[in-house]
DNA sequence: ACCCCTTTGAAGTGT
DNA sequence: ACACTTCAAAGGGGT
């Protein structure tokens, strides 16, 4: 089985799994069962675009989106569910799901007593709930509204520009406010705490602490842009073009799918890097990405920044013009998130001179090699939304460990309904299409060996034995892997997928919607070898080889997903409706796996959810 | 202090 | 074209 479950996604990353896999469990992992909160689901769906992207080239067009099933677990329930519905079946799947209800009350009482957890985390959480309030107040949001009303959070690292990985910023200061979905999580420069906020921002960086999204007024999630909460001085009214939220009463940037939330303004980093658009953005007027507290004059110009510009923001953020002033949020400059000083990670002594100094420079390229900042790589969809949920996450849960939340993670956005993904989906095609217009010559490449190398373990080392040895610690498996976790849904899940949604049509207007039969395009089902695939049935149609994942390769989709054949191209028209493009691997789960307590419990907790929706899937390919 | 672990996705490299 | 590798975030845990 295990090997299944690493066949059916995508191998990268599961390679390493593999070997993992007969871990014991250890004790988050035990813990980690309590919590386990839902059941993955697996189907594949085209992404919407969101905006018609017009050309947008970055972002997969049609990204499909696979729900993968990792493994046997992976249960899905239902899909429609909105998002916070997902929530609440997590929750309620924790409660069912965990032998001590403990934890179920957990995510509740998450809510409603977020005192409980001493620190900021409470502030968190509370953060959280509110500002999930707030976005089913507003409604999916991004969907609904202007295209991107998504981008209406701002992330604010504390401190640090998120994107730096370089040491200056330690990962503390790392802490991105978080962006939380509508909310904008404030960082704990001061000027943006909350003046309410009793947290220092300084005193903790972790995510808890730092992001004061929760200090800050619920509601203002649009502070984005907004500055009163963080702006220390003058709200940039200009700032944007502002369309005042309804409910905040923040002021908003009328195109947010222009401005890359992700690129949080780090009031530190601010400080210490000018925004690479800052120049920009002076100039223009128009905040790129977060907006300065006051910095911004002008409105937002929408982004486009043309080519010219990009050309100059090109040099990775080159053009910084403007020496911020040390403290908080410098007016003008921005940082932007993806770049890191060189200077400041990497040679720190020489250089420290601060990250202004660079900015300054005109000549950004020089030295480029040594000191060329380190810019990181977008975000994508997963990392968004694990940005963004994975407070949550641990408010929730107990666990702490980041392998076991991002495991819960994982899962979470498996169940994730169209919709929602589609939103991180769009929001990660946005950022890189900011990305690659602020830096254009860069590439993934540069940061190649960057990063300490780690194990590069994976099959290809992995000689059996190497497991035991590479993993010295191994690999745990936090959450469970038989079916414990697993949730009907698996099977169930992937069928229960929600209707057809029309999400993808909210999503991307301008591409089409993806009909049902698109949206299921086979897509790359690329074959695994046998090897893996034989796990897999076979599905007719083309798809019947595929499999599993496909991982395949990015660009274009990049998704990994798997269209179910059936529906796909050709869905037969025998074919039930196929709401959303099963990944194969749910059919594969659902079709092998029977169901088991656990899937049944979970089943049970979700009957709700079940009974109204239709079964998508239906297609069992039995075999 | 540093690296691992874990997740998905994007993008790179290698065959 | 496909398979595989890196890196992105995060933070507890291990060495």
């Amino acid at each position: 089985m295990w090997r299944e479950r690493s066949d059916h996604v995508q191998l990268k990353t599961h390679s390493r799994n593999d070997n993992n896999k007969k871990q014991k469990p250890t004790r988050t992992q035990l813990l980690l069962r309590l919590f386990l909160p839902i059941n993955a689901s697996s189907a594949v769906a085209k992404m919407p675009q969101l905006n018609g992207g017009g050309g947008d080239d970055l972002g997969a067009n049609d990204e499909m989106i696979s729900f993968k099933d990792e493994g046997e677990q992976e249960e899905k329930i239902s899909e429609n569910v909105s998002a916070e519905r997902d929530l609440d079946d997590v929750k309620s799947s924790l409660v069912n799901e965990s032998e001590n209800n403990s934890s179920s009350s957990d995510s509740e009482q998450a809510e409603r007593r977020p005192q409980t957890r001493a620190h900021s985390e409470s502030y968190e959480k509370t953060r959280d709930y509110f500002s999930e309030a707030l976005r089913r107040q507003q409604d999916g949001g991004f969907f609904k509204s202007p295209h991107y009303p998504g981008y209406p959070f701002l992330m604010i690292p504390d401190l640090t520009n998120p994107y730096l990985s370089n040491g200056s910023l330690s990962p503390t200061a790392r802490t991105y406010l978080q962006m939380k979905w509508p909310l904008l999580d404030v960082p704990g420069s001061a000027a943006l705490k909350d003046s309410r906020s009793p947290t220092p921002g300084h005193l903790s960086n972790k995510v808890p602490v730092v992001q004061h999204g929760h200090h800050v007024h619920p509601l203002t999630p649009l502070i984005t842009y907004s500055n009163e909460h963080f702006s220390p001085g003058t709200p940039p009214s200009h700032l944007s073009p502002e369309i005042l939220d309804p409910k905040t009463g923040i002021p908003r940037t009328p195109h947010p799918s222009e401005l890359s939330p992700y690129y949080p303004l780090s009031p530190g980093a601010v400080g210490s890097i000018a925004h690479p658009l800052s120049w920009f953005m002076q100039q223009q007027g128009q905040p790129m990405y977060s907006i300065p507290p006051g910095g911004f004059r002008h409105p937002y110009p929408a982004l486009a920044m043309n080519a010219s510009m990009s050309s100059l923001v090109s040099s990775r953020f080159s053009p910084h013009m403007v020496t911020p002033p040390p403290h908080s949020l410098h007016q003008t400059g921005i940082p932007h998130p993806a770049i890191v000083s060189p200077a400041i990670k990497q040679e720190p002594g020489s250089d420290n001179i601060s990250p202004s100094m660079h900015a300054k420079s005109p000549v950004p390229p020089k030295k480029e090699e040594d000191k060329k900042p380190h810019i990181k790589k977008p975000l994508n969809a997963f990392m968004l939304y694990m940005k963004e949920m994975r407070a949550k996450v641990v408010a929730e849960c107990t666990l702490k460990e980041s392998a076991a939340i991002n495991q819960i993670l994982g899962r979470r956005w498996h169940s994730l309904s169209r919709e929602e993904q589609a939103k991180y989906y769009e929001l990660a095609r946005k950022e890189r299409q900011l990305h690659s217009q602020l830096y254009p010559g860069w590439s993934a490449r540069d940061n190649y060996g960057k990063r300490k190398k780690r194990k590069r373990d994976n099959k290809a080392d992995s000689k059996p034995e190497d497991f035991s040895i590479r993993n010295k610690k191994q690999c745990v498996q936090y959450l469970p892997s038989e079916k414990m976790c697993d949730s009907p849904a698996s099977s169930h899940g992937s069928m229960l997928d929600s209707p057809a949604t029309p999400s993808a049509a909210l999503a991307s207007p301008a591409a089409p919607a993806a009909t049902h039969s698109e949206q299921a395009q086979p897509l790359s089902l690329t074959t695994k070898p046998e090897g893996r695939m034989h796990h897999h049935f076979s599905l007719p149609g083309k798809a019947s080889g595929s499999s599993s994942s496909s991982s395949s390769s990015s660009s274009s989709s990049s998704q990994p997903t798997i269209s179910v054949p059936l529906a796909s191209s050709g869905s037969h028209p025998s074919t039930p409706i196929l709401t959303r493009p099963i990944p194969f691997t749910s059919l594969h789960h659902s079709m092998l796996s029977p169901p088991s307590p656990f899937h049944q419990a979970a089943l049970h907790s979700h009957h709700a959810l079940f009974q109204s929706q239709p079964l998508s899937l239906v297609t069992k390919p039995t075999e």
